[in-house]
DNA sequence: CGGTCGGTTGAAACTGATCAACAAGGGTGG
DNA sequence: CCACCCTTGTTGATCAGTTTCAACCGACCG
């Protein structure tokens, strides 16, 4: 037994261990739930009574701050969980960027479920620690970067968790506004707009529209994603 | 069994649950090992082949950028575990702000008195997950606070994690240099000391010394970090 | 076909960084 | 034991980058 049981990602935009805690135990017991584009699923300070797996769409996280001022945590996939936490209510909301299409488990089986297959506990061990580190990266983003390294960084991340049978990911498709990339980068909308400007104009990237980048000189996005 | 072993701090200045993991299984099988002030414990990169528990004195966790931007992941003080990870490699360095004594054990043995006694495993688990949540919490803070925010903020998580037997929490204690705190929040040396004085002159705080702070207005203070 | 919403672009204001000087300790060597 | 130096923190002045305010544009919808 060991407490590293799958191989944590080494590069900055980390690929996430997709479906890592759901892949046997959603099939049991899950019944399925769908969102529309906006709708939420469940709001900060909820009852954690459920935990999601995503199986189609984008679900967005974030945490909002009296004034307004809102910080996006995370956007999760296909194959995500979503709401799992130590804590009893939920410490974050958590709406559908699109549509989405999820796998819902109530946190008793959940809880049962981990009980009888000690293997389950491990993986979800790995994949929280794994978030942590992502958590950790970002923090070093926010803190330190500039926000065409952040820009960078984030076209990368998403490029690199994209499904894998989209092949040649020269393209990544965002299927969030600009609202949500600014809250994700702690921006605001306008200098988001003229950073991607900025990239187009610098011929790494080319906008094919809102929502699809085409990745030009990946290696030169890979330079200033890493800081200069 | 349950998901949720310990309840989890509500409030935003998390309190570290105290040596989660580290009180039953470090008494079993750990040599004690003592740093100086700025000594290295081990280095982004290196092995991750030991854990270890601190007994006394405080810890600093930091990742360097490329060109030499730092940014500081925590302090940590005597019951917190420094090292654990899902990763074959530590994903930060570990030096010493204080000198400080710890206790180290191999993650071999970890492992095997995790193997041996599954409570552990959730706590570390629950551990993880209260790691997760500051995480995201200190993303907040980065990535839409302002300077004075954050910087009570800071204040605020440092009192609530001091030694419970200092009662009258109204004098914080500072043992890193102002460097650190302004790896920590993100700014400049210069940024930090600016605004120490600032919140002085606002009647918020006293400054007692370089490493001591009282806190005068402690509502007040809580009103500037929850956000304006 | 107007209205609304989201995105882009421009100009001005502001916040925090940078550059620079100075002060206060603490340690070391004469 | 004292003088000096080196480190760390504070304060001031200027600068740059990002936000804010504002206008405009295009797409989608009723």
């Amino acid at each position: 037994m060991t407490l590293q049981p799958t191989a944590c990602p080494a590069v900055l935009p980390a690929a996430r261990p997709a479906a890592a805690v759901g892949d046997d135990v959603f099939a049991l017991a899950a019944e399925t739930q769908t969102l529309e584009r906006d709708e939420v699923l469940f709001y900060e300070g909820d009852d954690a009574r459920s935990v999601y797996r995503i199986v189609e769409g984008m679900v967005r996280t974030s945490i909002l701050l009296p004034d307004g001022r809102r910080y996006v945590v995370d956007f999760l996939q296909a194959g995500d969980i979503v709401g799992l936490t130590a804590s009893d209510t939920h410490t974050y909301t958590a709406e559908a960027v699109t549509p989405v299409t999820l796998s819902r488990m109530s946190r008793r089986k959940l809880d049962d479920a981990v009980a009888v297959r000690p293997g389950l506990g491990r993986k979800m061990l790995a994949t929280i620690q794994s978030d942590l580190v992502a958590a950790h990266e970002r923090l070093l983003l926010l803190g330190r970067k500039s926000v065409t390294e952040r820009l960078a960084s984030f076209l990368l991340i998403l490029r690199d968790r994209q499904p894998a049978d989209k092949a040649p990911t020269r393209v990544v498709h965002l299927p969030m506004g600009r609202t949500d990339i600014a809250d994700y980068l702690g921006l605001t909308i306008e200098t988001v707009s003229r950073t991607f400007t900025k990239l187009k104009t610098a011929g790494v990237i080319r906008l094919i529209d809102t929502y699809e980048v085409a990745i030009l000189d990946p290696d030169q996005l890979a330079v200033i994603a890493a800081g200069k």
